[in-house]
DNA sequence: GATACCGCTTTGGGATACCAAACTGGTATC
DNA sequence: GATACCAGTTTGGTATCCCAAAGCGGTATC
């Protein structure tokens, strides 16, 4: 692999693991010697990433971006829009196939799970259940949505009961795809993208001052 | 400004201006001699260009994206989802004040109005439109949308009744969300949008003999 | 003590040199 | 005539170097 797809995915990983916190500076000499590249790929993957809404620009420099709540609304409609879309078309497919893979991949999570996995699935279910649409543009929306949540769900403080009530909307949003009832599937989307919303924004809210002890950049709503 | 923003900036009006064609293969030293830069502003535009959807890689090289006939009844769906969402936010709002800005906008096109300015107010319109709604979001996946079909609509063969009953549209979409009725909006721009894609998929389907002929590659859908 | 000033350092933007892989065109071989 | 092969060229990927501007401290001045 190209140095420059190298840097990318791994300066991707340390933003979006936490491992460079929301509001940090970025230096591309900085980059440059954590991964043992030249400048040509770090200003490459730095340009990418910038378009991804992971970083952006501080005056001359860079950003990682911080924890935005009252992005997280507009995130919420965006995404409600486009997955909403997507499902649609789904359910009007002849062949629904599709959703018995994804009910599998929701299926392999179990009590040792470990989170990041859960994490991992939580997303991809939104990501595959817009790839079965077959439109390459609701799925990159969905793709892209669903990066700029990532950091923010994973400081959300989930329960138990709140991740077995995701999994249960998950699959009952299947059930209706699989039934080819798309006004059901939508609606039962809506609801799960605005609970989803609530319970994400209302628990950094609680936690922002936690967030900023751990010198996370959180923007108010 | 920077050379970097104007080398993005001027090819990105070559491209769209179809003065570099569909399908014409892009070399980084052509851009450098072309524009008076070097490698680094030029590697700068082609990353962002790429991510816009107008330039993608062809092996090793570069290439300007194709006209796509598939991909426009994608994009179609696409930005029904979003224009629609935006629409329905801003028919929500309690100050609808800005659509009489772009109400005046259409107003500003006339029978003298060279035909770059309707193709540009034609764009517009959907754009601003999407910015009243307030959403980051929904507004960048508009321009995104737009930015795509704009070199498809410039080779649209578009007659006068045709522009007509489109900026007819326009103002029964405006009509509606000035009224606050978002569902009557929402089924308007639904309408407005299928057939846009219609009539375009139609006359490039039509044209594009013609077109392969100017040496632009036009994929089938 | 506050502030204006000055020199050093850092940093991103740009230019250029080098390399390996891919491409090209011609040639030799069958 | 078709094909395999080889040298020369082109091209994107990478590494470095230079520069101007912004940031940062320390100091002198009031």
């Amino acid at each position: 692999m190209s140095q420059m797809q190298n840097v990318e995915r791994q300066l991707r990983e340390m933003i979006l693991g936490l491992e460079i916190g929301p509001g940090e500076r970025l230096t591309e000499r900085w980059i440059e010697s954590r991964f043992g590249a030249s400048r040509t790929p770090v200003r490459a993957a730095l340009l990418r990433l910038e378009t991804e809404g992971l970083i952006g620009r501080d005056g001359r420099g860079w950003t990682v971006a911080p924890i935005n709540l009252a992005e997280l609304g507009q995130i919420a409609v965006y995404r409600e829009a486009v997955e909403v879309a997507a499902v649609r078309l789904t359910a009007a497919l002849e062949d629904r196939s599709g959703v018995e893979v994804i009910a599998a991949m929701l299926d392999s999570c179990d009590a040792d799970t470990p989170r990041e996995e859960w994490h991992r699935v939580g997303m991809d279910f939104h990501i595959e259940l817009a790839r079965l649409s077959g439109n390459e543009f609701l799925l990159r929306a969905v793709r892209d949505a669903m990066t700029r949540l990532s950091r923010a769900r994973w400081l959300e403080v989930r329960d138990e009961a709140a991740l077995g009530r995701a999994w249960a909307e998950h699959h009952q949003i299947l059930a209706a795809v699989r039934t080819g009832d798309a006004d059901a599937a939508a609606r039962l989307l809506s609801a799960h993208i605005a609970g989803s919303r609530d319970r994400l924004v209302a628990s950094l809210h609680d936690d922002r001052r936690g967030l900023r002890a751990r010198g996370f950049a959180v923007v108010a709503a």
